[in-house]
DNA sequence: CTCGTGATTGTTTCA
DNA sequence: TGAAACAATCACGAG
């Protein structure tokens, strides 16, 4: 058996969100060292791997952003949000955090295909670092 | 005018 | 297995 009558319906483990991914078999990359300045009017998409994509978390934060101005339009930091937000977010019940999580989940699929033809183009490329260079 | 900082949690990556 | 870095957001300061 296998007790699974621990009353604690532990929320975790539920939905399709896959803990994390050991290394699907990652290369040896050939860092060739890129400057630590990041373009900010170009998002660096294909200088390398391409960017993480927001979590749950982040997901939450947008929606709720809008709704803590709208409540708070004092507020001038986002430091203030984020600390409700951390609060809110642990307050809220597995079911609402499902929500976000399903979001965060679809995307990461996403992007895991990105970087997997991100990798693929490396492969038959040799490197894409693209134009992202002056 | 332009960039970095600050705070939050979740996911990613390397040795 | 464990630890560190990075992800987005917005206002403000410094040079």
């Amino acid at each position: 058996m296998k007790t699974r009558s621990q009353t604690a319906p532990k929320p975790l483990k539920t939905v399709r969100l896959p803990p994390v991914k050991p290394r699907p078999k990652q290369p040896p990359q050939p860092q060739p060292q890129p400057p630590p300045s990041r373009k900010k009017g170009q998002p660096l998409v294909d200088r390398r791997r391409p960017k993480k994509p927001p979590t749950a978390f982040f997901y939450f934060m947008e929606d709720f952003r809008k709704t803590y101005k709208e409540e708070n339009p004092s507020v001038k930091s986002m430091q203030e949000v984020g600390k409700a937000c951390g609060e809110k977010w642990n307050t809220m019940t597995f079911e609402e955090r499902v929500k976000y999580y399903d979001i965060a989940t679809e995307k990461r699929a996403e992007y895991e295909k990105a970087v997997a033809e991100f990798d693929k183009k490396k492969e038959s490329g040799e490197l894409s670092e693209e134009s992202d260079y002056d």
